[in-house]
DNA sequence: TCAATTGTGACAGTAATACTATCCTTAACA
DNA sequence: TGTTAAGGATAGTATTACTGTCACAATTGA
């Protein structure tokens, strides 16, 4: 099975979904930024591994950066859809936040989707490099060229399902926001720098990471909607 | 007035603290930064600002990434400091950390106590540039070397903050960490990516991102503390 | 007070990076 | 059968991220 997104086209110069040697590229580029990480990446290394040149993957992104947005975004992207499905034909919205969040949490864990995207290693890259995508200085002229909608569109989805939760709440972008990038923090702290984080890793890590962000979601917005609640 | 820390030794060759060159280094290192963003900067530029050479500022730092170590963790050392000193004569575990907020939230707006450190462009480095310091392939070695201790001592003091309201609370690391990282994060949306937050910029924004802050804390911890309190 | 050390600047050099340009081949398509 | 597009081959450039050597001035210490 395989699954294309229509991502933002300032991401790319050519539609790398589209073609056999752009799928290569995305797929190779994925394990080799995990590998190596997004500093040491170049367009050369990647070109090497996939036996073809700098100058044809030239041709798909205008550098590297451009890629890592391109496969953020994709994530993203993955990661709504998976949270729009699951959560279609329910109508609590306390019981569509607690999907939403488990889903956010293990994306990627199950249902592996595309011959050419292993979105578990997807997904470490975006824990361990994502923030690099929008921490940059051009970052206001590419939001204003519509680079982080996926991003954007994903936080909207969940916000509203926090209104829904409770109407009158100040800081449902916020939270949502906070979430995601949570979410993946306290992965990476977990992970690297345990001191940071009451997160373990291990067999349940996905499972108590979801009980902390339902926990602390729970009481953030108990607090203003006891009154709805009873 | 000057203020010295004693960063860890791995952190640099010669502690530029010590030094005219150093200092001036760490002054104008800052706003370059600040300015073009830690991609494009470089050691020659920055030696060319001050007039010095590249080879003098690598007697200090081994590499950039180096160099925006040390800032960080100077910022790190100061926001303890700061809210170190103003929580002392304070009982009440709950002021103490409401001023632990405050002060991760303005910790540079006001008193700057440093003839060549700009604490509020630090700050501003720290919340574009921060997370580059520890998502990197190297962080486990640099980790074991020490280099993140500042970062932790920090998010230990505000754990035990959170330990001492509500003892039997099981994510106090992860909510302190959770506090710098969403303080910061909250301000770069709301200054680039506004569509992700619910912080509005302006006057108000420090007074704003402080409720928000205290909010989110006081729901968490009143959940279970409930008993505790009545 | 002379010698040794330290800190810095001047300059040179290198491998890798981040591209850009040109040309050629092959496959596809019309 | 002619035309176009995709990709490979090769070359070239400015910049980056360093390392090495030497010279000089100021400080230190014996």
């Amino acid at each position: 099975m395989e699954i294309k997104f229509d991502l933002n086209e300032s991401l790319f110069l050519k539609d790398p979904q589209a073609t056999e040697l752009g799928r290569r590229i995305i797929e190779y580029g994925i394990i080799l930024i995990d590998d190596i990480g997004f500093e040491a990446f170049t367009f050369k290394k990647l070109a090497v591994e996939i036996a073809s040149t700098e100058k044809s993957i030239y041709r798909y992104f205008e550098n590297k950066h451009y890629f890592l947005l391109f496969l953020t975004s994709w994530y993203w992207e993955w990661v709504r859809f998976l949270i729009q499905i699951n959560v279609k034909n329910i109508e609590c919205p306390r019981k569509q936040l607690k999907i939403a969040i488990k889903y956010l949490v293990l994306a990627t864990a199950e249902n592996p989707m595309n011959k050419y995207i292993n979105e578990n290693l997807l997904h470490q890259l975006v824990i361990k490099e994502g923030g690099k995508s929008y921490h940059i200085n051009e970052v206001d002229d590419e939001n204003k060229a519509g680079m982080f909608l996926s991003y954007k569109s994903l936080v909207k989805l969940v916000s509203d399902i926090i209104l829904a939760i409770e109407p009158t709440f100040l800081y449902s972008d916020s939270l949502a926001s906070n979430l995601f990038e949570m979410a993946n923090n306290q992965i990476y702290f977990a992970e690297h720098l345990p001191k940071l984080t009451s997160l373990k890793t291990g067999k349940n890590m996905d499972r108590d990471l979801m009980e902390m962000l339902n926990y602390f979601a729970e009481g953030i917005l108990n607090k203003q909607g006891k009154k709805s609640k009873l």
